[in-house]
DNA sequence: TTGTTATTACGAATATTTTCGTATTTATTT
DNA sequence: AAATAAATACGAAAATATTCGTAATAACAA
């Protein structure tokens, strides 16, 4: 899977977390978060490119189009995630982890998450 | 801290993990792992315009410069892990370790280690 | 119907990143 | 010294990503 660009990344945040959405609705949230006002053709666009590259797609049927991810946000993830510990850390999964534990705050009920899905992982076995 | 681009941080590797090294160098490491060939001064330009930005410096005592990163593994790790954080996991540290320790096989010692730290973070408690 | 508003289509301008060609300089070899 | 080889400097081409302006179209209101 090619990685998706920055803003493209910013839009399927938005597709996820709302469902399908229209252009203005996508283009709204966009500049809520930014610092810098994002013209609506200009979003308009970017969706049209993302559906022409397949991370997107559309349903035309009514006037005003709606957008929706095609690429799940888990895939994605996987996908940075992998590309990630490999272009920073060497490959090494446990650094990653180590910095991403260290430097947000996590809570003591993820953290506790955290060390049951190792525990798992430990009972699974296959991992040398 | 900006982000540096992937090629960018291609090369960051290599003088990560050899340390200040000639420019001849980073390019025959950098065509080692890709599938296509880069020319020499291609290398030579982006280590250039990398000591612009201040991601690397360079030693020109001698005929051939020598190339250090300036900007540390740990530092830009941090970065890019915040960055992935926000950007697709919805600020949700829990959720990309998660997707980075079910994906890579990582052994058992290493997990351990993890859980240690988590531990160890626990014990702080300024995790609420 | 006529005017106003909201939407899409599409080309193109900008900006950024990556690549390379050519000239120049310095060192080395013959 | 002359030729050869290796390195840097620099401009610019090529590739990619982002932004926007304008025109055409459809919906709606007066």
């Amino acid at each position: 899977m090619k990685k998706p660009t920055d803003v493209e990344l910013e839009i399927l945040q938005v597709l996820w977390q709302h469902g399908p959405s229209t252009v203005r609705f996508v283009n709204d949230e966009l500049n809520k978060l930014r610092d810098t006002e994002t013209g609506y053709t200009t979003t308009l666009k970017m969706l049209q490119l993302m559906t022409e590259k397949g991370l997107t797609d559309r349903d035309t049927s009514t006037r005003t189009h709606i957008y929706h991810a095609v690429i799940t946000q888990e895939d994605t993830q996987k996908t940075l995630v992998n590309r990630l510990v490999d272009t920073a850390f060497g490959g090494s999964a446990k650094k990653l982890v180590m910095q991403a534990l260290g430097n947000k705050k996590t809570s003591k009920k993820e953290l506790e998450e955290i060390k049951k899905m190792i525990d798992d992982l430990e009972k699974g076995g296959e991992t040398s």
